[in-house]
DNA sequence: CTGAAAGCGCTTACAG
DNA sequence: CTGAAAGCGCTTACAG
């Protein structure tokens, strides 16, 4: 392979020149340039990215760190973060921590070892709580879960407002018994309750809501027991996707009927909610635009290091589906 | 931050002897071996990569080349190769091509630069067929899609067999007039159809079978026209999620039902597909299980690059539900 | 605007 | 088994 002194002795210039043309810094009269420009198409010559990365210690690579790629909420926005982080000349480092500290630890202690210029990073709970974004060299922007101390940009859903959204819904289409389920481990979840709850308050109804361990066959036995209950509720509100999949079959299983014996709405618009019959009520989150966001604000945490924290709150969207249909005598 | 050097000094020894311990390369006294451990664990030592890559020109990283990690199929291979890198202690750098030569061709050259230490790809059909493995400075592992030339190890679903295995249970559930809808720019697509088409045969039908660009909208489109001309299918087999999805939108605006109007089978055990109703008999394929090899494929291919080419075929699994219930009469 | 030279932090022949 | 030293291929003050 040829090196950058081969380049600068076929240009007939210094290994300097070659570099400050090569990465645009530092002035270069136009003909130099236009030679070395030429010598490095035509000797076909690529930098050696380890060497520059020593150099300059800047590394070009972001780091992602989320709970699993296969939730389609984090699929989409590892898409959105790898779509801007290549346009920008940017490389994106993935990590699945399935909601495990250690694991939370372990790979932001990697993003150290691989000096990367900034991580985005959506935590447990957990961590969320005691995250000091100010002990790490890079920039951390967290996504999904509130962050605590203040110290981290943050993109997050506003999930108080989309839950009442879905309660206020559920009440205008006539439900009023209403029943929660929540995830235990995010700050997600929690913040839904709290929207849950007060959106329960401002209707004047009393209902239930429950934190459960965030997956399938835990929101399923839940929601068997919810529905086997005498007073069964009218309603279900779920806080993610892997509960709405539980809520769906305890219903089938339980042999009724969405919504006329209960009505079903959640979060996350995946594929499938609409394929369902009926289909499902959903607040749809701009997952692209969640992870647009975050890149968004990780270059510009970059560019002005000392600019005030910002958190944006983005909007949900309510989808009506049929399993929220209005309530018909009989 | 500690450098080697430092270390060295507080450890009384060389930093090549540091270099040795940390490496596990090399003969090293205990009692060195210890005071060295001692004192980098005293210090909080971590090796600079970038130093460490420039120098050994080792980068400890592979790439993964997919269409679109958004893709079932391709969340689950990322996540599996994922997991086995990081417990490797090696990183992964994901590229979505979109089914893009041109991103293809990019993306390759992105890993020439990062001197990545293998390549995962899945790559189009054109690609594909030109591809030479040799040219490059790493092993490349192809996934989902056939190699023409034999140059790379390649882990594929066993598509024909597979593609047959759906004929035989459309034809012993009583189905006789079988229509197939293929991806074209892909060789799965171009394998599915050879497996449908020689099943056909061997069952003594005659079906239609096309080709079309791998997207749902493209997909539905097709598969109107089939449903709307005289002579429709009694069952149609689609070779990808996508056309599913356009398979049963255009079967519900068609206002017909699944299986008695017509009966539908597929492949990709998404989700979604044992959920709606009534639930799509598909092909399962064992993605995870597909990442895992690809990635065992490569660290071998690292050991023995003298080694000849292997081709793994795995198998799919049917999985039957409603969508092909037995035919019975009225 | 340009070049000579130092040096980023490691690994690895080489010599002993 | 160990160390002194070269050198991986760049970037970047520094001097002019």
């Amino acid at each position: 392979m040829a090196r950058i002194k081969d380049v600068a002795l076929a240009a007939g210039v210094s290994t300097a020149t070659v570099s400050r043309v090569l990465s645009g810094s530092g002035p270069v009269r136009k003909e130099l340039r236009e030679k070395v420009l030429e010598t490095v198409a035509a000797m076909g010559y690529r930098p050696n990215l380890a060497a520059r990365r020593l150099r300059s210690s800047r590394t070009q690579t972001i780091g992602l760190i989320v709970s699993d790629v296969r939730n389609p909420f984090f699929t989409n926005i590892s898409r959105a973060v790898e779509d801007m982080a290549y346009q920008q000349g940017m490389r994106v480092m993935l990590c699945n921590s399935d909601e495990d500290p250690k694991k939370e630890a372990l790979y932001l202690e990697l993003m150290e070892d691989e000096n990367v210029c900034g991580v985005i990073f959506s935590p447990t709970l957990g961590t969320a709580r005691r995250f000091d974004a100010t002990v790490y060299p890079f920039p951390v922007v967290m996504i999904d879960r509130p962050v605590a101390a203040g110290t981290a940009d943050a993109v997050i859903l506003d999930n108080q407002a989309a839950t009442r959204t879905l309660v206020d819904h559920l009440v205008s289409q006539g439900y009023r018994r209403i029943s929660g389920i929540f995830g235990s481990a995010s700050g997600t979840g929690l913040a839904r309750r709290e929207g849950f709850n007060e959106a329960l308050k401002q209707n004047g109804l009393t209902g239930t809501s429950q934190l459960v361990t965030a997956n399938v066959a835990a929101g399923q036995l839940e929601i068997s027991h919810l529905l086997e209950s005498p007073d069964r509720p009218e309603a279900l509100l779920v806080s993610n996707g892997l509960f709405l999949l539980g809520a769906l079959q305890a219903i089938r299983a339980a042999g009724l009927s969405i919504p006329n014996d209960v009505a079903l709405v959640g979060f996350d618009d995946d594929p499938w909610t609409s394929l369902v019959e009926p289909g499902l009520t959903v607040i749809a989150q701009p997952t692209y635009e969640i992870g647009r966001t975050a890149m968004e604000l990780l270059l510009q945490r970059r560019e002005s290091p000392e600019r005030p924290v910002r958190v944006v709150e983005l909007a949900g969207t309510l989808i009506k589906r049929g399993s929220s249909r209005i309530l018909t005598a009989g």
